[in-house]
DNA sequence: AGGTCTTGAATAAGTCGTACCTAATGGGTT
DNA sequence: AACCCATTAGGTACGACTTATTCAAGACCT
């Protein structure tokens, strides 16, 4: 998972990113690249290829005479992963969770009518195996080979839609299902229900019923809504 | 909206973006800097800038003794503004737009029943006018008068969602309503009942009906999705 | 002889430093 | 108030050096 931080522009971008996204530099604030060429003692080439990144995820811009300002925040790239990485380690992470849970909300339930229609066998039969995996994990303190096999589940549902802009969503999910995990009393076992409301989905899909699958996932979706306002403000 | 071009990055990246989206270059393809850096007539600083940008959007990974390799679609940042801009005006134009089309279907019924409950006065308003605007030139051929009124009601309903996920979708639905108008006849008048449908939205986020609202905006979607069928493959 | 392992030369990206160019800003002049 | 110019900080260029990776030749083992 730690392909970046390669190359010392990695380096520079991996500390003003998350400084940048959890507002330790608010927006209008100014950069100037030999001051930051200084601080990281970097040459000016490594400054500017990570000003460009941070630039083209929209979270600064570099006018002349000026500097590289601190853009809004509503103008930030929310959907880039390393965006939505940073967000989620820092310090708004509960308002990042409820974000990232409210678009799966919208997203999965229709997902899963289209892997309905579109799931290929292997697909299908990957589902009920991840499906199964949790209903073995589901109980006496498996937590996280339980999140494995979640994962999996979700991320084959995204996959099996058929829409590219759904499947990219994959890591998304696993990230939220990941913080939800982390957050989780580490001696609570998932509940029964949405267990079984998995098999379900997996049933669904594999007939071939796509208003099942959605409404199934819909059920899931609310319930992971249910779960945040216990964890998030 | 032509912001970009900055610079001569930003030229090479003008360049080398619709390539490598529209397919010019296949994934595999293998693209030397000095060879770029001849191609262009520019230093090795822009070329390297223009590299970081594509790296940014996982279109394109460098590796030492290798060269910078095009990466397998599957890999591509699709939310990204930039990519999805060079996509909609690319070769693969239909499938982007149903991609994108389906990806509304399934955010902006959920993203109205949330601005039903989240919604300001001034929103509700500015909703309300949009409706009217769409309704006083829904007939007469002023399809492109149209499309700004439908363009900013959904902007305004994605943003009064609350959620800034939603919110940064504006964008996105207003290339997919820009490039289904081009695709039109022109002198092919909205479809009335569309029209009559956005009324109801905007009247039912006033009135904080969040069931009727998501409702309602479902259909709207469903219509989208349906004269798809007659645009693209 | 066939195959694996080691080693080293070739290569292309990564980094650096400097010099110069360009545009936006702000103050001073008319 | 309109205009002009010096200042400033980013933008571009070039050349030298560094480093990781690859690939192939040669040593080594089976």
């Amino acid at each position: 998972m730690e392909n970046q931080g390669k190359g010392l522009h990695g380096r520079v971008l991996e500390s003003l990113g998350p400084a940048i996204t959890a507002g330790d530099y608010p927006p209008g604030t100014v950069l100037r690249t030999d001051e930051l060429e200084e601080r990281f003692d970097v040459s000016r080439t490594v400054i500017r290829e990570a000003i460009r990144v941070l630039e083209s995820m929209q979270l600064v811009a570099s006018r002349r005479r000026v500097g590289v300002t601190v853009r809004p925040t509503e103008e930030w790239n929310v959907y880039d992963p390393r965006v939505i990485g940073w967000r989620l380690a820092g310090r708004d992470r509960p308002r990042q969770l409820r974000s990232l849970t409210v678009l799966r909300s919208a997203v999965e339930p229709v997902a899963a009518g289209l892997a309905a229609i579109h799931a290929t066998p292997e697909q299908c039969a990957d589902l009920t195996e991840q499906a199964m995996g949790m209903v073995a994990t589901s109980r006496g303190q498996q937590l996280d080979r339980y999140l494995v096999h979640d994962m999996a589940f979700h991320h084959v549902v995204l996959t099996a839609s058929g829409n590219e802009m759904f499947a990219r969503l994959g890591d998304v999910v696993a990230a939220v299902l990941t913080g939800r995990t982390q957050h989780h009393v580490m001696f609570t076992d998932p509940d029964p229900a949405a267990v079984s409301l998995h098999v379900q989905v997996a049933e669904a899909v594999r007939v071939g019923d796509a208003a099942r699958a959605e409404s199934l996932t819909r059920e899931i979706t609310v319930g992971a809504m249910a779960e945040l306002d216990v964890l998030a403000p």
